[in-house]
DNA sequence: GGCTACACTTAGCTTAGCTAACTAACAAGT
DNA sequence: ACTTGTTAGTTAGCTAAGCTAAGTGTAGCC
């Protein structure tokens, strides 16, 4: 309602730019409370996902198996964290938040979000309205995105159209 | 349109999911055309943004001058840009992108649109206008968001409200 | 001439991403 | 019951990009 449609191009262009110059407003305030982006990621995918396995974090964090392992080990070792070995199958582990970690998670995301609830305060509902749908949109868009892509490894823009 | 206008905090927490899991995602785009998301990004500055100096980027981009030196330093041996010293003081240096790095930058940027131009092509023009209008809203409040945190290094949240 | 301030670099650290190669455990065929 | 192959995670080793603290060189001014 506030553009003419611009072309999606355009959009993609912006949008991008923008989730950058976002982010690195955030990630100011994620250090603040001792939890990186990445970890505060992780972290609400184990708490409010309930008990995870390793691999099924990877894929909801759309990083690579090395990576969680040792973005976990960081985690454990801070004590947000525990690993428990499945009782079936003793190849897969089980995520679970402890107690400090889902505070932590808690806490973080009180002051990260005020961060940005300051930021957003002075906007009007409208306004509020079309940032929460324009969440909603990319996030079904990456997801989507994420899901063709898994059947077709590289270049992934080429399969949609 | 789409939501009932929720609170500032719901926003600013699906906007910053939304931010991580897009970024995620391009990432691998912009690594396809050799062209890191930071590199892009300082490269579109000095592109878009005329020549130059580091002390500038480093705000631009938001991130210290450190960063900025070795940012620069591979992205010069990879002849993206060029430093110049300033004649009248010597101190300062000035930055020009090289043919070489306008076209990879128009390249990346052809090549990094084009994968998520492909996700919004399903969108329908009104989905569309409303991206357009939050990457806009976003970029608004990151700098203003910037500009009263200079003055206030620390807990910008506070400064507003 | 010497102090202070500024612009940038160097040095050294951390986090977070990757691939390749490895280990351990399961599943199936024969 | 052995291979053989697959799956889940880890280890090793690399790169990029962020940071602070300290260093270098230039400018500006008493």
């Amino acid at each position: 309602m506030t553009q003419p449609a611009p072309a999606p191009p355009v959009v993609a262009d912006r949008v991008h730019s923008a989730a950058i110059h976002l982010l690195r407003r955030l990630r100011k305030q994620d250090e603040a409370i001792g939890l990186s982006a990445a970890r505060m990621s992780a972290l609400s995918v184990v708490v409010f996902g309930g008990p995870v396995t390793i691999g099924r974090l990877a894929e909801a964090e759309q990083v690579s198996g090395p990576t969680v392992t040792r973005l976990l080990a960081g985690m454990e070792r801070d004590g947000l964290l525990k690993r428990t070995r499945d009782a079936k199958d003793r190849r897969v582990i089980w995520l679970k938040a402890t107690p400090k970690g889902a505070r932590l998670l808690q806490e973080g995301r009180r002051r990260r979000i005020a961060a940005l609830a300051a930021d957003l305060a002075a906007l009007d509902p409208a306004d509020l309205a079309l940032l929460a749908g324009a969440a909603e949109l990319i996030e079904r868009i990456v997801r989507d995105a994420a899901q063709r892509g898994q059947s077709q490894p590289k270049n992934p823009a080429v399969t949609s159209a």
